[in-house]
DNA sequence: GAGTAGATCCTCT
DNA sequence: GAGGATCTACTCA
């Protein structure tokens, strides 16, 4: 199968839900010193700028942190959580719309042993991937690799020509996002059901 | 098996 | 100086 790049037009459109569920089933690639890991997005959560309350550019905050969600689509912006877990998401649409997609949960394709090393596990379960905090980590994501284009060698999104029946693709409330208020409750939250990597409860 | 607390540090107020 | 887009382990049942 060929992987290819998804084109910089693919992030830079207006809906950010779209966006995220056409994500479902793609591949995120990291190239560090040479070595390849990937695999396949299983569960994403769509953050919708200035109107989404646990967006971090809620009401157009904007800081030197999340700078770069105000640039046009494609970036990678990457932070880190709770001093601990470096959670890694897609910036979309144009410049000055502040809208991103947090990557939770990938199907592990290349690299595993890789991954093993970087998170310590002897054998790959579905932890290994499986939560934003695990897949940065299992993929080498750091915060220092906040700002990278996604169409660069080391870092990209791809597709393979793979995709999930509709019928598979399930919409939810987000995570660990209780601080939102209502906006907590909003169904910006995609994942492939019955799929064993995506973090949560199976319903 | 379910529920809860602790880890741990950067960022913004 | 407080709190967070999380994960894990440990308690208790």
């Amino acid at each position: 199968m060929s992987l290819k790049k998804l084109p910089l037009s693919f992030y830079q459109r207006e809906n950010v839900l779209q966006i995220a569920k056409e994500l479902m089933g793609k591949i995120l690639v990291t190239q560090w010193n040479g070595i390849t890991t990937s695999g396949r997005i299983v569960e994403c959560e769509a953050y919708a700028g200035v109107i989404d309350k646990a967006s971090h550019a809620y009401g157009g905050r904007r800081t030197n942190r999340n700078e770069i969600m105000y640039d046009d689509g494609g970036y990678a912006y990457v932070y880190l959580c709770y001093g601990i877990h470096h959670l890694f998401n897609v910036v979309t649409n144009i410049r000055d719309i502040p809208n991103a997609i947090l990557l939770r949960s990938l199907e592990p394709l290349k690299g595993v042993p890789e991954m093993l090393l970087r998170t310590g596990k002897k054998k790959a379960d579905y932890t290994l991937t499986r939560g934003p905090g695990n897949l940065s980590k299992a993929l080498g994501i750091v915060t220092s690799q906040s700002g990278m284009i996604l169409s660069g060698k080391q870092l990209f999104l791809a597709d393979d020509g793979f995709t999930y029946p509709a019928k598979d693709i399930a919409a939810s409330p987000r995570i660990g996002v209780d601080y939102a208020g209502k906006d907590a409750l909003l169904p910006y939250r995609f994942y492939v059901k019955g799929n064993p990597y995506v973090s949560g409860k199976p319903k």
